[in-house]
DNA sequence: CTCCGGGAAC
DNA sequence: GTTCCCGGAG
C-alpha cells in the first residue's frame, strides 16, 4: 500500500487509468480529426466556457464560412458576428478576428508555435496558449480547464477543499505524456467529463469556484439580444431598440460599453454593427 | 474582483 | 428555478 498519492507508482497507476479510459471511451469530436492551427483555435475559442455539444454544429458552420485564418482575417465583423450567434460570450468572436488578424500581420499568416507568443493574440490566455500548443503542436505544456481539475481533485485531492490551481498545476506537470501531450490532454479532458456524469461536479471544492450571477434580466441578457438584433436587421433606430426594454438609461449604458468595445458603430439615431 | 451568453441538463 | 460549460479581459 503506498501512502503517498503522488508516489511513482501512483502516478503510473493514474495514467494507466486515463488512457486505458481513452481507448474504451473516447470521444470523436470533429477538431480531434484535424491538427490545422486555426482549426484547433477556433475550436478552442468556440469552447470557452461552452459546452462541447454545442459547439461541434458551430465548428463546422464557422470553417465553412471561413475555411483560413485569412478569410477570417479579411471578413467583414459583422460577418463573423452572425456566424457566432447561439454560441454567447459575443466579445469572442471579436477576439477570434483580431487574432487572425494579428497573425497574417506578424506572423506571416500562420500562428505562432509557441505558448509565450500565443498568450499576446487577444483572446488567447493561459489555458488557450497552452492548449494550441498541445493539441496542434504536441508540446508538453502544462494546462487546466474545468475537465482537468475534475480529473486531480477526484484523483488527488478527494477529502480536500478550497483546493488552489497552483497545487494541481505540479502535478499535471509530472503526469504529462513527453511524447504525445496532445492525446493526453484529450484523453484527461474525456475523462475528467466522464468523472462528472458519474461522480457529480467535484470543482465545487476548487478554490476558484465561483456562481454566476442569474441571467435573466441582466445587463448581459439585453445585451445580448442588442446584438442579437444587430445581426439581423444590420441598422437599427434608437426608437425601435427601446421596445428591448423599459429601462432607457440601462440601454443607453450598454450601447456606450457596445460602441467603446468595437461592436457597434452609432450614426446619429441609426445604430449597425461595426465592419 | 466583475463582467461577459445562452442553451440545455438537472 | 438552478447549474454548468475544454476562460479571458479590464
Amino acid at each position: 500500500m503506498k501512502k503517498d498519492k503522488c508516489s511513482a507508482s501512483s502516478l503510473k497507476n493514474f495514467r494507466a487509468k486515463v488512457w486505458r479510459h481513452y481507448r474504451l471511451r473516447k470521444r470523436d469530436l470533429p477538431w480531434r480529426h484535424t491538427k490545422n492551427p486555426y482549426h484547433i483555435l477556433v475550436s478552442e475559442i468556440m469552447l470557452q466556457q461552452t459546452q462541447v455539444d454545442r459547439v461541434i454544429p458551430k465548428f463546422q458552420q464557422f470553417l465553412l464560412t471561413f475555411p483560413t485564418l485569412k478569410a477570417l482575417a479579411a471578413a467583414p465583423f459583422s460577418d463573423v458576428l452572425e456566424q457566432w450567434q447561439g454560441l454567447g460570450y459575443n466579445r469572442r468572436a471579436k477576439y477570434l478576428k483580431l487574432a487572425a488578424e494579428y497573425a497574417i500581420k506578424n506572423h506571416r499568416g500562420r500562428l505562432p508555435e509557441t505558448e509565450v507568443e500565443l498568450k499576446k493574440l487577444p483572446g488567447i490566455g493561459p489555458y488557450t496558449a497552452a492548449a494550441i500548443a498541445a493539441f496542434a503542436f504536441n508540446q508538453p505544456t502544462v494546462l487546466i480547464e474545468t475537465n482537468i481539475r475534475t480529473v486531480f481533485l477526484h484523483e488527488f485531492f478527494s477529502n480536500e477543499t478550497d483546493v488552489p490551481d497552483s497545487t494541481i498545476l505540479p502535478i499535471i506537470a509530472a503526469t504529462v505524456s513527453r511524447r504525445r501531450a496532445g492525446e493526453w490532454y484529450q484523453a484527461l479532458m474525456d475523462f475528467g467529463a466522464h468523472l462528472k456524469k458519474t461522480h457529480g461536479n467535484a470543482n465545487r471544492r476548487s478554490l476558484h469556484y465561483t456562481k454566476q450571477s442569474s441571467f435573466t434580466g441582466s445587463n448581459r441578457q439585453l445585451r445580448g439580444q442588442i446584438v442579437r438584433e444587430l445581426t439581423l436587421t444590420s441598422s437599427i433606430s434608437l426608437p425601435a431598440l427601446k421596445r428591448l426594454t423599459n429601462n432607457d438609461r440601462r440601454l443607453v449604458k450598454i450601447l456606450g460599453q457596445l460602441e467603446r468595445e468595437g461592436f457597434i458603430l452609432k450614426a446619429g439615431n441609426s445604430i449597425s454593427l461595426a465592419l
